[in-house]
Parts: structure tokens; C-alpha cells; sequence
DNA sequence: GTCTATACTGAGATAGAC
DNA sequence: GTCTATCTCAGTATAGAC
């Protein structure tokens, strides 16, 4: 009607993420979120399932990206440096969008509630990452154990950097490969031996 | 008071099982869960704090198990060594319990909500394992790797096994650390590759 | 144990685009 | 006319407050 022709879509998600941010999700009814996108509590449901995927739009732009990059990532590579390819060419697009991406990480690390929907965002991430795998020839079980292990190395990375971006996303990804490769071969002491390490 | 001496909790979750499986998570209300333990309402929300968490008490065993397992672990092994040892360890547990596990699962799979949750609880236990590491010296995001990395190795070995016994589940434990550490070393090939893989 | 807010669903009506 | 987006109204179940 007259609110301006901004996508009503766009409206609910700015708006939810703004009332968020001010009393929290849940002081923040689905009817507020609404009204002040200038529209009924059944409008916003019928754009989203549930009040949380109002949260969540972005994961689908991410995970075309993604999908671009390990399409056309060069023959030859480990299904695991197949998925770094990728994660570090989506790079310049995480940072282009860490204004939003940072306020929303934090709502959603202080709610027990959008933080599980986000796990569940990243497990379909992780398996959409396997299917692209498994074009590449990878076999089930091994493509989902890449996608899973890929996802948790690339969610820590970016949950690193949007909480201090003093390192850069580059960087941790760098991190996070090197320190993933580390967990066969670094020796960890039993937990007796800890009591007195320099001391023996 | 005359329904048996059983636990009320214990009741709880029978009951919530197969009225789950007679009709489905969302065709039961919590107030029928709690009429056929011979409660009302308000006690069931007083034993689980959400509809969902009546099925997964079982969690807290297993992890139970596991941390004792891995605060014994020879020293000296590396990160996913010692996850994997712990794994290995609490098969007979698993097996155990298998009668029960194996609906529970039906259930779950069939059940969006109830994935959502699961995909929580796993979280929870990858970030536990992750604090036993730290434990035995490991620094805290290697640590988050190896508990994410592992509970993923983890997961998809035991749901296999639910799915089809015909694997034991030690074997199962195997293939996904094989599996893992292939992740690095097997090549894949482009998807263009693809469409004439044997003809070039 | 009682009461209530609110997330969510379904059916039907309206309005505009094409 | 169809199709799509929205609103109105009525209802149920969860979950938390009292």
C-alpha cells in the first residue's frame, strides 16, 4: 500500500532483527515484528514458517556461493581442500555482509532457541556440501563426514572472526585447516600427567 | 499413587515413546503423554522443560561413559585418537541398548523438531569432548574441531549401525576413521570430469 | 494447581495484477 | 476469469507466570 515498495520480506527480516536487538527474541512477539513492517501477524507466517527463519535467510545466498566454487574448483583436489576452496573464495562475500552478519550472531548466541536453529542451518550446509561431493565422486558416507567436519571448521572460522576481526577470516580459515590436519598427529597427554608437567 | 513405583520420569518417557510411534511427535499432546503415565499436564513440564527433551535423557549416560573413558586414555595419543578410543570403548553400552535406541531414532528422523534437537544435543556432547581434550593439553579451537569432527564420525557410525546391524557398529566406528583421515589424501575429480570419466 | 500469553494453523473474504 | 498477497476471525497447544 503506501509503506514504500521495499519487498515486504525485507521489511519483516530489518524489522525483526531491530526489535531483536532492543528487547530481545523473546520479548519480541511475531505480532510486533509485523506491525512494525507496517503489515498482520499472518503475513509474517506465511513468509516464514516459524518466527526464527526470520533470521536465517542468508544461509541460501552462502550456500549458492558455495555451491559456484566447489563446481568449478580445479580437478584432483581432496575432498576436504575441495571445501576449503570454496569457503575461501566466499571470503570477500562474508565480509561484505559482516555489518548484518555481526549483530546477528550475537542475538543468536544469547538464544538458546536461534542458536539451535542455526545448527540445524549448518547441517543442511554441511550436507548440501556433500552432495556436491559426491558429484565429484566421493561416496556417501565419506562426502557427509567432509561436509560435517568441513561446516565445523568454517562455522569456528567465521564465529572467530565476527567476534574479533583484529584476525582476519582469511586467516582463520587458515587456522582452522592447519588445526584440523593437527588432530592425527599432535600428541595430548592423559589428564595424571597434567598434575605435574615439567616436573617428570 | 497406585500406578507402581516406578519413577513418574521413567513413566514419562515410555509413554511419550509409543504414543510417538502409535501416532507421531505432532498428533501427541503433552497432556496425553502425561494422562497415560497417570499425571496431569503441569507434571510432565515439570520433569522436561520442552515437549521434546522427554526423549533424550539417554545423553547424559553416554557421556557419563564416555568421560571416564577418555580421562583413562593412554597418554600420548592424539586428539581423535583418544575420541575414537572413547568410542570404541562405549559400544557394548550402545549395544545394549539398541532395542531402544532404534525406534527412538524412527521417531527422530521422522520428525523435524525432533532432528533440530538432536543436532542440540550432539553440539552439547562435541562441546563436552572438546573440554575433556583441553584437559589433556589440547588448546581450546583444535579442541572444538576434534569434538566436532569426531561427534560427527561418531554419529554417522551409530546411526548406520541403527539403520542396518548387519555392520557391527565397531566396524562401522572403523570405516568413519578411515573415512576421516581419507578426507586429506583421496582426490576428487571436477564435476565436468564427470561426464566422461572412463572415455578420456 | 490455575491462569494466561503467544506461537502457530486453517478457512474464508478482499483486493490488485495480469 | 486466474493467481497471488494480504487481512479477518477463530481456534489449539506449548510453556511460563502466578
Amino acid at each position: 500500500m503506501a509503506l514504500g515498495d521495499k519487498d515486504v520480506r525485507v521489511r519483516l527480516q530489518q524489522s525483526a532483527l531491530n526489535l531483536f536487538a532492543e528487547r530481545g527474541y523473546e520479548r519480541t512477539t511475531a505480532a510486533e515484528i509485523a506491525a512494525r513492517a507496517g503489515v498482520t501477524e499472518r503475513t509474517f507466517f506465511r513468509h516464514f514458517p516459524d518466527k526464527r527463519e526470520v533470521l536465517f535467510d542468508g544461509a541460501a545466498v552462502l550456500l549458492s556461493a558455495l555451491t559456484g566454487f566447489i563446481e568449478t574448483a580445479p580437478d584432483g583436489l581432496a575432498p576436504l581442500d575441495v571445501l576449503f576452496f570454496a569457503f575461501n573464495a566466499v571470503v570477500p562475500l562474508l565480509e561484505a555482509n559482516r555489518h548484518i552478519s555481526h549483530p546477528r550472531q550475537e542475538i543468536i548466541a544469547a538464544t538458546p532457541a536461534l542458536a539451535e536453529r542455526e545448527l540445524t542451518k549448518h547441517a543442511a550446509m554441511a550436507h548440501a556440501l556433500a552432495k556436491l561431493l559426491q558429484l565429484r565422486g566421493v561416496s556417501h558416507l565419506p562426502a557427509e563426514l567432509a561436509g560435517h567436519t568441513g561446516m565445523a571448521a568454517f562455522a569456528q572460522a567465521t564465529t572467530a572472526w565476527l567476534d574479533d576481526p583484529a584476525i582476519a577470516l582469511s586467516e582463520r580459515l587458515d587456522l582452522a585447516y592447519v588445526g584440523l590436519k593437527a588432530l592425527w598427529s599432535a600428541p595430548t597427554r592423559a589428564a595424571d600427567a597434567q598434575t605435574s608437567p615439567e616436573a617428570g
